[in-house]
DNA sequence: TTAAAAGTCAAGGGTATCCTAATATTTATA
DNA sequence: TATAAATATTAGGATACCCTTGACTTTTAA
């Protein structure tokens, strides 16, 4: 397997394990686009590696090692998403897909002077955190836009999916960026449907959108 | 062919041709590290693709759209250059080999937005010129080092082998970067060794790492 | 208990890239 | 100018990678 498919198959499973673990076969499957064989090809070649742990039927979850190059894959994505929109003035909607290439093309030398240029950013232009040099998983749990009741209010940490462009310039027009502060102040019983305050002006949101959300009620 | 290799041979042969026009099969044999079939063949997929320009036996020319892909790659590696040296502080010997990777790996529009970013430098750590947006070959000709006469003054303005970082790092101690200003105090009649003076220290350079070396004399 | 869903395995295809060996062409030299 | 040497091309084959289909197995949920 080349270097860059396996990093591929460790950032999909890396992410998916946020929401589910162990991660399905068809779950990477899906997200990836391949057929189940595929994957489960690749997830039997990828556990003999020592990166996944495979149990057959069971799912797969990444082994200590391929957390650590997952985690380090995911430092360098953020660092050059921080620069992208700190120095080029790329938007944050924008940023994920210039980030993705580069991140794969960068050594641990360029990886620890921009961190450094950067003055060691803690969140990446979408509010997730970057993991540190020698650190573990990047927190994680927590509570969606989704989660909140009426009446609550909230600040917004971070968004899950970082890589949809309309989705991010749909929140862009909610003004539902990273360090916002909003309050519910509707929620439809059937839908959940959302109806939130976002610097004294009212907008909709969809159960599913807001879901996508982390924030922390204060 | 992948997208990958592509940009390699086009980088190669872009190279080349600044001191051997048209480009010999094996000299990109050579310099690739590949056999002299493999590379044949190449060509010859690259010439239906209209990248350069093949005459069997008669070596290798890039084509305009060849040599538009390879200015950009080289635009893009020089601008990742002068961030790397400028920004994150990475040597002059040691920039060539990480920009390597990132301009393989680098959009269009981060390209421009880092031009931007940087001031539109003009030339590389290295005193290479940047192709700009949208212009033909950074110049080329001129004089190296080793030509000039005793007695003569000039100035460095780059150094043509710049992924070899030993080489570079000779330059260093000898203060022979560009813009350097040297006088050439000897020249051995038989080999072509130089004694130079550079900053009131005199260095002595032999007659092929002098040849690496372009300058402008005044 | 049994059907549907999910996952695995085996076989095979397409592409890409490289090599060696055989062949062809050009060039240099006697 | 003949011929050897150097250079280049083509043919044929090996390997790697990554994918798919279709048959089979296991799990799950009705």
């Amino acid at each position: 397997m080349s270097q860059r498919t396996i990093e591929e198959y460790l950032e999909t499973i890396g992410a998916l394990e946020e929401r589910e673990s162990p991660v399905s076969t068809s779950s990477i499957a899906q997200s990836m686009g391949l057929s189940l064989a595929s994957v489960s090809e690749m997830l039997r070649r990828l556990s003999k590696k020592g990166l996944v742990e495979h149990t057959p039927y069971g799912g797969a979850i990444l082994t200590g090692e391929g957390r650590q190059r997952f985690l380090k894959l995911t430092r360098r994505h953020r660092l050059w998403e921080v620069f992208l929109n700190r120095y080029l003035g790329i938007g944050w909607e924008d940023v994920y897909n210039h980030a993705c290439s580069l991140e794969h093309a960068t050594s641990d030398l360029v990886t620890d002077k921009l961190d450094i240029f950067l003055d060691h950013p803690d969140v990446c232009p979408h509010g997730s955190p970057i993991p540190r040099k020698n650190l573990g998983r990047p927190s994680g749990g927590g509570m969606t836009l989704a989660d909140l009741e009426i009446g609550q209010s909230a600040i917004v940490l971070n968004v899950i999916i970082e890589h949809n462009t309309d989705f991010l310039k749909f929140l862009t027009s909610l003004e539902l960026t990273p360090g916002a502060t909003l309050k519910v102040i509707e929620k439809a019983p059937y839908d959940g449907t959302l109806t939130i305050e976002v610097n004294n002006t009212t907008h909709a949101i969809g159960k599913e959108a807001a879901s996508l959300v982390m924030v922390k009620p204060h």
